[in-house]
DNA sequence: TTCAAATATTTCTATTTGGTAATATATTGC
DNA sequence: GCAATATATTACCAAATAGAAATATTTGAA
C-alpha cells in the first residue's frame, strides 16, 4: 500500500507532474529544471528526492551536475503504469505544452556555468 | 491539469483507497463504511466527497441511506484508468485484504438502524 | 408536525506539505 | 589545499489536509 500512496503522491503535485512530462523529453539536471519551473533550487531538490522516493526518476552524476531522467518503472508496476500513462496523458494542457516548448533554449551551458 | 491532479489526490489516501476497494465489491452506505473504518462519520463523508469531486464514487439515495458506489470512469478517462488498475491491484495487500473479509458482516441493518 | 435516524456541513486542531533562505556537501580546476 | 559551482540538507513559515466534535439538513414514520 505504502509503494502505491508514494507514487500517487508522488504526481499529485503540479510541478511534480511537469518535471516527469519535461523528462519524457530529455534528462535534465536541477538547475535546467529550475529554470524550467521557476522554482528555488531547493525547493526542485525536494520535489526530486519525493519522485525518486517514489521510483519515478533516478539520476546519474556528471561532474558537479546531477542528470535526472524517469526510470523505465522496471521495480514497480504503479510507477511503469503512471508513467506509460503519462506518455500520452496532459499534452496538451496549456501549462505542459508550454514548459515542453520552451525545453530546447534551456540549456545548462547558458544558465548555470556563468 | 486539475482533473488529473484531483484523481491523483484523491486515491493519495489510505482510507480513500479503502473506500474504493471496498465498493469494487458492493455498494455501501456511509454507516457501513463508517463501521468498516472505524472513523468518525463526519471523516467519512470527507473522505466520500473527495472522491465524488474527483469523479470516482457517486451516490443514490435510498430513504435515510446513501448508497454509493464505483462511477465507470466515463467521463474521466483518469478515473477510468485508475479504478481499471486498482480492480486487481492491492488485492493482496494485508490492509485491503482484512477489510474485504470483514464485509459480509458489515449490513447496515446491524449497524445502523437500531 | 414532530421525532428519530442517516448523512452533510461547519468549526476547530494537529499534522503534513510546498516553498524559501541559509547552510552544508561534493566535485572540478587551479 | 583552496576557490568556485552545482546540488543536497536544514530550519523555518504559510497553506493544505485528515481527523473529530458540534451542528445542520434530510428523510421516513408516527
Amino acid at each position: 500500500m505504502k509503494d502505491f500512496l508514494k507514487v500517487m503522491k508522488a504526481v499529485s503535485d503540479s510541478n511534480r507532474v511537469k518535471i516527469v512530462k519535461m523528462l519524457q523529453h530529455k534528462s535534465m539536471c536541477v538547475c535546467e529544471l529550475r529554470e524550467a519551473l521557476q522554482l528555488a533550487q531547493p525547493t526542485v531538490s525536494k520535489h526530486l528526492k519525493i519522485l525518486e522516493d517514489a521510483g519515478v526518476v533516478a539520476y546519474s552524476k556528471d561532474g558537479t551536475w546531477v542528470n535526472y531522467f524517469l526510470t523505465n518503472g522496471a521495480r514497480n508496476p504503479y510507477v511503469a503504469s503512471i508513467l506509460g500513462n503519462l506518455r500520452h496523458w496532459l499534452d496538451d494542457e496549456p501549462e505542459i505544452s508550454q514548459i515542453v516548448k520552451k525545453l530546447p533554449f534551456i540549456r545548462r551551458e547558458d544558465i548555470c556555468a556563468k
